[in-house]
DNA sequence: CGCGATTCTATAGCCTGCTAATAGTTAGCA
DNA sequence: TGCTAACTATTAGCAGGCTATAGAATCGCG
């Protein structure tokens, strides 16, 4: 595949190619520990801030609450994390990492620092800060597109 | 959601929040024409080389075969595309727009360039260039880490 | 010629996005 | 108090990624 066309139109579609194939190597890396890259998001982001209702959750790691919800399924399933009740508010969850997922929080860790090693290989601070300047602009575009 | 993390830190996440964000606004203005993303995409790169057979178009628009497949497979069904035999050699088929989806072509030309416009407003060709150039060199590294 | 290897498409099954619609709870106000 | 509105989570259903596997057709070499 060319990616030597024109920024202007070829920028967004390589960036969805990037984000896939990002994706795809992290899940084929962490699939000996019974993960995918958002099950090791979320439980990075609960070894951090713990507990929190699935609300929080969805908002912090920037998906809709049906989304939150499947994905607390599958990890509830594989007993990474638990529900449990938040006193005073019978409609929300927290949600809080087992024992075992605890123990394999280091492990992701590792992981995750050693895949963006890699991706970001050759990079310079520079280009890096420029392009996390753009990349937020564009999300700034889209956000204001998305409410008019 | 905050963007102004170490930019180490969070482009990666960040890519895909704005793919994805990109993706649902896309589709929600496309819908009105009974498209999305992949779709428009699709029909796009049939009206600049047609006929091209189904492994061709999953090289083009850098997806795996069976995903190439089942988005042609709701195509046909939604009347877009046409599956036609290749002469010569039966396991392939060739894919060829049908009127309807060429006389939406225009429509879906002018949508693409729309919301590009929108979503690239404010950053400056040398900033949109560097940006380019980072994205295409991450895409290198994440092939190279995925063949070792 | 014929058989094994390769190639192309299709199918099955999984994961993760989304929207829309439901159910249960809480809060607020008359 | 009691009704309505708002909020939280879930369910259902669709789309589009992926891998693995199967099936049909072709190729190539002995």
């Amino acid at each position: 595949m060319s990616r030597s066309e024109d920024p202007k139109l070829g920028l967004i579609r390589t960036l969805g190619a990037l984000t896939r194939k990002v994706r795809t190597l992290f899940d084929a890396r962490a699939s000996e520990y019974g993960l995918t890259e958002a099950r090791a998001r979320l439980l990075l982001h609960l070894t951090q801030s713990c507990p929190l209702t699935q609300g929080e959750l969805a908002d912090a790691m920037d998906v809709e609450p049906p989304t939150m919800a499947r994905l607390i399924d599958g990890m509830e399933a594989g007993g990474l994390v638990r529900r449990e009740a938040v006193p005073g508010d019978r409609r929300q969850r927290h949600i809080v990492l087992t024992e075992a997922a605890q123990s394999q929080a280091e492990a992701v860790l590792v992981l995750t620092a050693q895949l963006r090693t890699e991706v970001l290989a050759g990079i310079s601070e520079e280009e890096l800060a420029i392009t996390h300047r753009v990349v937020c602009r564009m999300l700034d575009n889209v956000a204001k597109a998305g409410r008019s």
